[in-house]
DNA sequence: GTTAATTAAGAATAATATTCTGCTGTTAAG
DNA sequence: CTTAACAGCAGAATATTATTCTTAATTAAC
């Protein structure tokens, strides 16, 4: 385990705040924000990507535009060694599976998975999860609608 | 309703690909990676942003590096009349509610918080959640450890 | 064939990114 | 107190991109 510190300041939070809100800002735009040189801005930025303070950059991709229409969580309970989590890692390669959550209390994984519908989830089960070795029982919530779905974090001070 | 029509083709597909992987990926980039000219690139995305196919672009921040260290899922049953979901709007406004999920089954959400540990989901849970009118139950699941977690979506072809 | 609508290329200009240099304030050692 | 090391920023110079506009090619409708 590696003990990280990452000592953000005001100035660091203000970026933050920017580019989670809008990942696509430009350097120009963030200075004239706060009032400081590009130059300076970059600097901040390069260092908050290398801290893995900023982990990744990213489209979000409306899932009805590429046929992804079905949200669905699924408990899984199974048989993997405590602090193990085989069967995790072969939930989290799939690629329909967004999430994959090592859940308190149940020896199990919550994950949240995207099909075209409920054809392309029973074909899911059926044909991938099903040859997960490890699983011993699945419990499926199908979501009606979303209502809010980011993952903005909130950002202190 | 409104039926919209999206008509994406391999062209779509690969910018998608490429900027949901990347979503600072710059113009010059994806032209030269898919052999076209820069306008042509620039004249696509801005469309598949005004159709909504891309929703936003956003840096993903690290919980640990904002001391958001926590990540609970919660199902909460609601007396919400069906279709009318004024729970579910009011826990969408909560900051630390990242997701609000509208399941089958049950009248009732799931929805997924961050917090800086269990005394923060606490404090959320009786200074915040305690406020919303309509809430009947909830049940809390802790999240040990998360294996992955991303918003990437599969795209065709 | 003609026309209209798309789509992309290419060129020109505006704007940004990036690198580098030097300045300044802070800290810690002596 | 003095000095050395360092972090953070500004400003200037150059490399790269973004953006706009014009033109050409393709396709579908008529």
């Amino acid at each position: 385990m590696t003990k990280v510190e990452y000592n953000l300041d005001q100035v660091d939070y203000k970026i933050l705040r920017l580019m989670q809100d809008n990942g696509r800002i430009n350097n120009a735009d963030i200075a004239r924000e706060l009032g400081m040189a590009p130059s300076a801005i970059l600097e901040r930025v390069k260092k908050l990507e290398q801290k893995d303070v900023i982990l990744k950059y990213s489209a979000k991709i409306n899932p009805a535009a590429v046929d992804q229409k079905l949200l669905s969580f699924i408990f899984i309970k199974a048989n993997d060694i405590i602090g193990e989590q085989r069967v995790g890692l072969a939930l989290a390669e799939i690629p329909e599976v967004q999430e994959v959550h090592d859940i308190a209390g149940d020896d199990g994984y919550l994950i949240k998975v995207r099909t075209a519908d409920s054809t392309g989830l029973v074909d899911l089960m059926r044909n991938t999860l099903s040859k997960v070795e490890g699983i011993i029982s699945t419990r499926t919530t199908i979501v009606l609608q979303t209502v809010k779905e980011d993952q903005q974090v909130v950002i202190p001070e």
